[in-house]
DNA sequence: CGGCTTTTTGATGTCCGTCAATCAGTGTGG
DNA sequence: CCACACTGATTGACGGACATCAAAAAGCCG
């Protein structure tokens, strides 16, 4: 099991990508949303990509009986939405925020335009690629793990997410979800989660505790993923600086 | 719950790009892989973008314990490992023959060549944009549907995408899938598999016997599997002609 | 016919869902 | 300041869907 990287040959061309990509979105307004609020709807008729600079979101689908199904969970730095500059939105697809975020819009024809340029079609499809391993290798959570399993691959990955962006050091994190939206992702109920997330505790793995998430055992939650590719496609996909961060 | 389609105004540039790229693989040669064959290797090297052409395959992802989730399935006329292009290999992630099939591909050198066309990237962006489509609706399924739920809809989205590919004009195929890599898809045992499909016969719903799917009764399929949204992103993409396909 | 894979079926246990009640935290207004 | 409402988290009791173990039956192929 080898940690996936860019293609050397290509890896020039993303980096002036990611340049060129990082400054159209930059210069789009800042764009902010509350807990809860739709970024985008399911109907939208132009929906465009998004930076994510604060915060944390996730792309859900609604059944219609209420169940809710979370596909993605999106934290700052993430891009997202790259598809819609040729798909439309629709299958009640959403983008929500899951606490106050900040983020950049780029739409879909300006997405497009730039996607004349290579070197940004190709940061394109590696960011789309990038989406895709995070969603395969939850979904091989979903799909084989217990509750138990999930939860320590969930944790892990936005561990190693927010660490890779350089946004923490330490194995402590703020995870804005509550206990029902984790629920949706995992694929299992809240009360659930929660008892699972009370085993954990007392097997001293990892403590989450009112959207704060402390990893006390690093290696015991590894094997309690264990399987599960580390989180690694390509070293640092759009870096922004602290500074810009913290704006 | 709309059906998302392309975006109007690159629906040409898409055509354009579908037609480059398809001749790009019609250039290449036909490789022909027997039952259980991988095609790609988790520790590929120079892993390349696949056309199929006749046949069908999975991506699947296998944990050391020997355990393995199958990601996506693959029919004829489906394109995959676009982002080849630009992430290396890894991930313990495979795609293996799930019957004799024929296949073309395209090195990722070749691919990154073609997408210098700005439309050849569009269709790119756009065929992997249905690909997400696609995975987003089975997880949908996994995290929040039950065996019953989850088999209809796997049975449904394959009978939907061979009718939209004209490879079928009745509610009638042939699923060249062992239950145990249809268990290993749906996150559910062989064993339960087997019972659940049992179960729908039971209830006329569909006859899977031998590989041979037959639904019985669509509308209770589809309420089956109800709120998962029609699997018509786009409307065909890369089609081609039944002679070709007959090849 | 043997030897293989694949499917089926039964018996038994367990993980997880459902229902329901309680509790803690937060904010609101009298 | 305290009742009140509201959301989110926790816990218990119970049942059901699914896993596991094991064996046999059914296809498939040389």
């Amino acid at each position: 099991m080898k940690a996936p990287g860019y293609a050397a040959a290509a890896s020039e061309d993303l980096l002036t990508g990611e340049l060129l990509l990082r400054r159209a979105f930059l210069a789009a307004p800042l764009h902010t949303g509350a807990r809860n609020a739709v970024i985008v709807s399911a109907d939208d008729r132009a929906p465009a990509a998004l930076l994510f600079h604060r915060g944390f979101a996730y792309r859900s689908l609604s059944l219609p009986d209420g169940r809710r199904a979370i596909l993605d969970i999106l934290i700052p730095t993430d891009v997202t939405g790259l598809d819609h500059a040729v798909l439309g939105g629709g299958g009640n697809h959403e983008i929500v925020a899951a606490n106050a975020v900040s983020y950049r819009r780029l739409s879909a024809q300006a997405l497009r335009e730039l996607m004349k340029n290579p070197q940004v079609a190709l940061r394109v499809l590696a960011l789309m690629g990038e989406a895709r391993w995070r969603i395969d290798r939850h979904m091989a959570a979903i799909t084989r793990f217990d509750a138990r399993g999930r939860i320590a691959a969930l944790l892990l990955g936005i561990y190693e997410r927010l660490r890779r962006n350089e946004l923490i050091s330490r194995p402590t994190y703020n995870l804005p979800l509550t206990q029902e939206l984790l629920a949706d992702y995992l694929g299992i109920t809240m009360v659930h989660v929660s008892r699972t997330l009370r085993r954990m505790r007392e097997e001293r793995l990892v403590l989450v505790d009112r959207q704060v998430v402390i990893i006390l055992d690093l290696e015991g939650l590894r094997r309690a993923a264990s399987g599960i590719p580390p989180l690694n496609v390509g070293a640092a996909p759009m870096p922004q600086s602290s500074d810009e961060l913290a704006l």
